[in-house]
DNA sequence: GTAAACCCTAGAGTAGAGTCAAGAGTCAAG
DNA sequence: CTTGACTCTTGACTCTACTCTAGGGTTTAC
């Protein structure tokens, strides 16, 4: 598929598409040349831009993600530390969530103190 | 309390401090000058930014960051208005807890698929 | 009274992640 | 055979959040 298509399947803009493929996030199993010179997708890179968008939701930056991915592809060499790594990564995600969840906490508190305010005035302004 | 006090006490350069001013995330609460065009901060300045740093971990931008103290400093104005905002964001914050969440069981699943592998490979060479 | 440590402003520079524009080639429809 | 939609490359630009530099004033310790 052409890269309008890709576009529009993966929600992602023409430009960032070439922008990833700058970064290097896509390689020859997603992407070729046809005749023209127009760039040639393979089906498997909409999940990849869905992969990278929700790794990239999830705090990694791109140069991160190249090195995820290049890890990955690279399993030949599979072994104890790529589990290391990918464990690494989940600590990280977890403490990124509990911070999250410490807004959530700070905000829902907050919250339940502008809803009680604002209820008290109401009952004054009966 | 100065500057590099200021620094050292929360864990952020002089520097960002200084562009915090700027960006207005620090008001006459918290920032005064003294005779000598210094800088001086009340105490409760090393609260704000720890509240800085912490929203902003939970991926609020610092005007995002501007526009809820704001919202929340003018509670005169406190309504139905600031508990829809803190609303919305309480649920973008769910939503991107939901997508590290995601990504962390899909790090999770490769994780034990690597290890699984490792042990097979392990039990092979014995 | 001077050196080290601290503070000031203004403005330039950086990194990450795009986004846009210019100028040109390609292709399908009428 | 031209028009409109699509694609190409290169390079400049934007925005966010810092970070650093230059050139200068202030405080503190000895």
């Amino acid at each position: 598929m052409r890269i309008g298509e890709l576009s529009r399947r993966s929600g992602l803009s023409i430009d960032t598409i070439r922008f990833y493929e700058k970064r290097g996030l896509l390689d020859e199993t997603h992407l070729r040349r046809s005749e023209n010179r127009y760039r040639d997708y393979s089906e498997s890179t909409v999940e990849r831009l869905a992969l990278i968008k929700a790794t990239q939701a999830a705090g990694f930056t791109l140069a991160e993600i190249v090195e995820l991915f290049r890890q990955w592809e690279s399993n030949q060499l599979t072994d104890e530390r790529i589990a290391l790594y990918l464990q690494k990564k989940c600590d990280e995600i977890a403490v990124k969530i509990a911070e999250l969840q410490a807004v959530q906490r700070y905000l829902e508190a907050k919250l339940l103190g502008v809803r009680a305010q604002s209820e008290t005035v109401a009952r004054q302004s009966d």
